[in-house]
DNA sequence: CTCATTAATATGTAGCTACATAAAAAAGTC
DNA sequence: GACTTTTTTATGTAGCTACATATTAATGAG
């Protein structure tokens, strides 16, 4: 224990702090589902101020370690996950990545009712009238990513003043149309007639699907099936 | 229910700012790549202290929205992305969740030198003895997931004395190996014949393939290859 | 005893100061 | 001019106070 002064090397950081409360949740000395101190117990004991320990505190709780509720304490969580950041780019830039060049084709568009599937994704009850295009992303010029996109034409009527023969619709989407909430899922699917032909891949390879939807409030924005090329490969950084 | 403003101008919470700054980014007052004032002028143009804005920042940095460095300063990120959070569960919890009885199987253990792909996984210059497993995890009797790992020796030289007939190689690792680099990748493959016999599922079914890499510091501790059955779906919350 | 009201309390946030740190810019040096 | 050193500066962090907020726990009315 320091005895202070100006010593400060001693100074903690709240990644200390952070690090030496994960430590002890591996080594169960804090075990799934227990309490933990108030914060300002923790503090004294490790000899810092709350604030750290609310630094570090929150940082664990992001990373999925502990879960926190006001006055009801903190908690190390009862199921751990293991929790990963995905970043998925613009689709123009992961290809230009890759060192390739990027191109686009729309295929179809057109002003259609949502099918059931489409509505369901949205959590909607009654089906409405939205935009529906149809496009494939290419990388020197063979086949990346095709997809089937849907817009709300309710919540984002700009969309159709929009030039999407040049520019993909997600394109827009992202850097125009803020959301918040986003749904994510992937998924395999063996490649069928069309995909198989829009892909110029064989029929039945193993594709992998991107499916996105996000929505602003309660109100939907777009819903899009990505299916990408045999090989293509998602990952996480960190 | 919020009792929303009074006459006094409210206090500006960090989330006002970041969904400010996020609108202006939105709105391209500030264009991707552009540079943006430093904390302190924003805080004084808000009518906030500095420390919110930092808050702010820090939370549109980890959002993918723009990126900081000190003293070079703070630019809305030239490519958009969009980040989303995964959360894996331990399969057994994931199994429980669907209401399903959880079964574990290991089919094959073993001592021996790191094939090439993991070794090349791993980073790992030459070729080293790692625990080898592969086990089906089971919902309701029926297969689930077939995963095939290997286990860093030297890291983790505990393992050897678990029972893992009994509890999956991921469970005790998630409960008390502590790492500080993880890679994930999903990617979608046409069942083999192995991978038909084991998951019961039909020769050239499209399945999703999760990899999971863990390290701490530069070390290895475990990559596996879980390879689920069709239907399966990784989802995101937000 | 049951239900509604009030008090207590742990976490969350805003604002301040002071200092640390990394990296760019400026100033020297050969 | 090419290279090294110093200074400047924007962000990052630690610590403090004060107050907000969401619950739980205690209390009181019937």
């Amino acid at each position: 224990m320091t005895q202070v002064s100006e010593t400060r090397a001693a100074r903690r950081s709240w990644q200390d702090i952070r690090d030496e409360i994960h430590s002890r949740v591996l080594s169960r000395r804090y075990k799934p589902g227990d309490k933990l101190p108030r914060d300002e117990d923790i503090a004294e004991e490790l000899g810092c101020a709350r604030s750290t320990v609310q630094r570090a505190m929150q940082d664990l709780n992001d990373a999925g370690i502990v879960e926190r509720k006001r006055k009801g304490g903190t908690q190390v969580r009862p199921d751990p996950v293991t929790r990963a950041t995905l970043d998925i780019p613009i689709t123009r830039v992961e290809v230009e990545a890759r060192g390739a060049r990027y191109g686009y084709q729309m295929l179809a568009r057109g002003h259609e009712m949502t099918p059931p599937p489409v509505a369901s994704a949205f959590g909607l009850s009654a089906p409405e009238e939205m935009l529906h295009i149809e496009a494939l992303h290419l990388a020197d010029d063979a086949p990346f990513i095709l997809e089937d996109r849907w817009v709300s034409l309710g919540t984002c009527p700009e969309i159709v003043d929009v030039d999407l023969s040049v520019q993909s619709a997600n394109e827009w989407l992202v850097m125009h149309k803020p959301y918040d909430r986003m749904d994510l899922r992937f998924y395999a699917v063996n490649a069928n007639g069309e995909m198989a032909a829009r892909l110029n891949v064989s029929e039945g390879a193993a594709l992998l699907v991107i499916e996105r939807s996000t929505w602003i409030g309660k109100r939907p924005i777009t819903t899009v099936r990505s299916v990408t090329t045999p090989g293509y490969q998602l990952l996480t950084g960190s």
